[in-house]
DNA sequence: GACCACGGCCAC
DNA sequence: AAACGTGGCCGTGGTC
C-alpha cells in the first residue's frame, strides 16, 4: 500500500505525520549511476505504518523535494535506514541534505558476516539471508515501496543481533563514517594529467626499449612490417611464456617474479630487462587514471568501500588511489585545486602502537609514552648496547624485526623480510638470535602469542569490538586482524571527527590511505586545518588506545609528493 | 563473449 | 612445526 505525495500540502502532512517516528527507511531511485550529473528521480519513504512515494517530476526538481523533505531527512533526529547509504548520501549531499544517525542493511548484514562477506550485498540478498521472505530472483531490485519495506524491516531484525554479537560500537562507527565517506566520494581530487601524461608516454619508451633490448639479447627480433615486432617469440606479459622460455634457456626457475630472478641477475644480466619492463609497465597503467577524471568535475572520485577488507579497512577502486606508487615523480602527479594546498596528515607507526595497546606490553608501551625511538630501543637491545650508540644500519635492521616479530615472524622470513624491505643483510644465525633477544625483552608480545598459539581462537576482535572468522590455527590472522581493525576503527572514527569540523572551515578531505588523510584547504585556513587535523585524530586514536599516545604529523603542500 | 583463477606487483 | 597481513589492477590463459 503506497500512498503517493504529489503537492505540497501531501509532503508537509506526512512530515507532520512522521516527525515523532524513531525510524523512516529511504529507498531512492535516480536519473543514472553518476551522482555528479544524475539526481534522484523517486523517493520512497517507510515507517511502521505507512509507505509513502515522491516523484521528483511532480515538484519543481529534486532540490525543492529535498527542501521539503530536509526536516526528516537531516540532523539527529530519528534514525534514518538504508541500503547502501555511501550511495543514496552521495546523492543527498548534491542536494545539500546531510542525515546523520543512519542505519545501513548493507553494512550491518557485512559486519554480521564477521570479514566473510566482501562483496557488497544486494538489498535482497541481506533481506534473504535475515529475513523471512522469499524471491523469485536475487539479482533483480524488488519494486520501490516492497525495498522500502524490507530496509524498514531489516533494521527491526538486525539491530538485535548486531547488539547480540557485541557490535553495536562498530556498527556505529561504520554508519556515522558513512557520510564522511560519501562526501569524500563525491569531493575527489585533482590530477595533474599533462605531466602525467608525460610520465605514462615515457613508460611507453621504457617497456618497448626493454623488450627490444630483451630480444636483441636472445635473438629473437622479427621484421615486420611496420617496424619491428620485438616481443615476438616471447610475450614479456605473458608469465607462462616467459617461465618455458628460461627454462629452455637452462634456468631452474619455478617462477618469475623479481624475486625468484633476482639470484640469476648477475649471471644473466639480461634478465635486468625483463625487470625494467615489468617497472615500465606498473607505471603505464597509470594511464588508466587519466581516464577515470569525470568529465563533470575533472576530478578523479575513487570509490571507497568500508567493509570490503577482512579486517574491516577501507578497499579503493575506480581507480586505486590507496596503491599511488610513492615515487615522488608520480605522487607530484596528486595536485590541490588552484590556489589550494593540500594538507596530509599521518599517524607514525600506527600499527605497532596499536599492537602494544592490544598485547599491552609494558616495556613498549612505556617507551612509546615517554616518546623514545622504539627502533632505536630494539636495536639497543638486539646489539646489547646503550640506544644512543646505535648506529643507523643497526636501526634499520631493528625496524625488520619489530615489523616482522609482532606478528610470529620465523627467523627465516625475518632474514629474507630485512633484506627485501629494508636492505639489511642478516644471516639466519642472527635472525634466530634476534628472535629470541625480542621476546626476552617484549614479555608482553611473547606471552600475546603464546596465548594465541594456545588459544587458537576462532573469532577475533578489534578494539572496537569489529569481528573477524578467522581459520582455526591461523595464527597471523589472530594476530594481525585486531590490529589492522583497529587501524580502520581509528581511521574510520578520525574521519568522522574530522568531516564534522572541517565543514564550518571549508576544507575538504579528499583521499585517506589506512593512516593518512589528505585534505584540500585554501591556504588562509590552511595552519588552522592542520591544526583541526591532527586533533581529531589523535583524538580518534586515543578513543581506542587509552595506554599509548598516537601523534600525527601534518605537512601542508602543493602535491602529494611534498610529504616529509 | 563472459567469467574466473592466477601470477605478478603496487600500496599501507 | 611454521607462519606478517590486508587490498585492487593488469594481462594471460583457461573454461563454459
Amino acid at each position: 500500500m503506497v500512498t503517493r505525495l504529489t503537492t505540497v500540502a501531501d509532503v508537509q502532512a506526512f512530515a507532520q505525520r512522521a516527525w515523532p517516528l524513531p525510524v523512516l527507511a529511504v529507498y531512492l531511485e535516480y536519473g543514472g549511476p553518476d551522482p555528479l550529473q544524475h539526481t534522484v528521480t523517486r523517493w520512497t519513504l517507510a515507517t511502521e505504518e505507512e509507505v509513502v512515494q515522491l516523484n521528483t517530476a511532480d515538484f519543481s526538481g529534486a532540490e525543492k523535494v529535498a527542501a521539503l523533505l530536509s526536516p526528516l531527512l537531516t540532523g539527529r533526529s530519528r534514525v534514518k535506514a538504508f541500503h547502501d547509504a555511501k550511495k543514496a548520501l552521495r546523492y543527498l549531499l548534491r542536494l545539500q541534505l546531510y542525515p546523520e544517525r543512519l542505519f545501513d542493511s548493507m553494512l550491518a548484514d557485512q559486519l554480521l558476516s564477521a570479514g566473510g562477506l566482501l562483496s557488497e550485498p544486494k538489498l535482497v540478498e541481506t533481506a534473504a539471508r535475515h529475513l523471512d521472505a522469499s524471491f523469485s530472483s536475487l539479482k533483480e531490485e524488488p519494486p520501490p515501496a516492497v525495498a522500502a519495506t524490507l530496509i524498514y524491516n531489516l533494521r527491526k531484525a538486525l539491530v538485535p543481533q548486531l547488539v547480540q554479537a557485541g557490535l553495536v560500537r562498530s556498527a556505529e562507527l561504520e554508519f556515522e563514517c558513512t557520510l564522511a565517506t560519501a562526501e569524500i566520494e563525491n569531493n575527489g581530487l585533482r590530477l595533474d594529467t599533462a605531466r602525467l601524461r608525460e610520465l605514462t608516454a615515457r613508460a611507453a619508451q621504457k617497456m618497448a626499449a626493454a623488450a627490444q633490448a630483451f630480444a636483441l639479447a636472445f635473438g629473437l627480433e622479427s621484421p615486420h612490417l611496420f617496424g619491428t615486432d620485438f616481443t615476438s617469440g616471447v610475450n614479456l606479459n605473458s608469465d607462462s611464456q616467459l617461465l618455458s622460455f628460461l627454462q629452455k634457456q637452462g634456468l631452474p626457475l619455478r617462477r618469475v617474479s623479481a624475486k625468484a630472478l633476482q639470484p640469476f641477475l648477475s649471471q644473466y644480466p639480461v634478465l635486468q630487462h625483463i625487470l625494467d619492463y615489468r617497472q615500465g609497465a606498473v607505471e603505464y597503467r597509470l594511464e588508466s587514471f587519466l581516464s577515470a577524471v569525470s568529465p563533470v568535475t575533472g576530478r578523479l572520485h575513487p570509490t571507497y568501500s568500508q567493509l570490503a577488507a577482512a579486517t574491516g579497512r577501507f578497499s579503493c577502486s575506480n581507480p586505486n588511489i590507496q596503491s599511488f606508487p610513492r615515487a615522488r615523480e608520480y605522487r607530484a602527479c596528486i595536485i590541490p585545486a588552484p590556489g589550494k594546498l593540500f594538507a596530509i596528515a599521518d599517524y607514525s607507526q600506527i600499527e605497532l602502537r596499536i599492537a602494544a595497546q592490544i598485547c599491552k606490553d609494558q616495556r613498549m608501551l612505556e617507551a612509546f609514552r615517554s616518546g623514545q625511538d622504539l627502533h632505536r630501543l630494539t636495536a639497543g637491545i638486539l646489539m646489547d648496547k646503550p640506544p644512543e650508540t646505535v648506529t643507523p644500519k643497526e636501526r634499520q635492521a631493528a625496524k625488520a624485526v619489530n615489523f616482522g616479530l609482532i606478528y610470529a615472524m620465523g627467523a627465516a622470513g625475518l632474514a629474507a623480510y630485512a633484506t627485501q624491505q629494508y636492505g639489511v643483510e642478516m644471516t639466519l644465525e642472527e635472525a634466530t638470535r634476534f628472535r629470541e633477544r625480542y621476546f626476552q625483552a617484549y614479555r608482553g608480545v611473547a606471552a600475546w602469542h603464546a596465548r594465541a598459539k594456545r588459544e587458537q581462537p576462532t573469532m577475533v576482535r578489534s578494539l572496537s569490538g569489529r569481528l573477524r572468522r578467522v581459520p582455526k590455527g591461523a595464527l597471523t590472522n589472530v594476530l594481525n586482524s585486531p590490529v589492522q581493525g583497529t587501524g580502520a576503527d581509528i581511521l574510520k572514527k578520525a574521519l568522522l571527527l574530522l568531516s564534522r569540523a572541517l565543514r564550518p572551515l571549508g576544507g575538504q578531505i579528499v583521499a585517506m590511505i589506512h593512516d593518512e588523510i589528505l585534505v584540500e584547504t585554501t591556504a588562509i585556513q590552511a595552519e588552522v586545518v592542520a591544526r583541526v587535523m591532527s586533533r581529531a585524530m589523535e583524538e580518534a586514536a586515543a578513543a581506542f588506545l587509552p595506554d599509548v599516545p598516537c601523534p600525527v604529523s601534518v605537512t601542508l603542500a602543493r602535491s602529494w609528493a611534498e610529504k616529509e
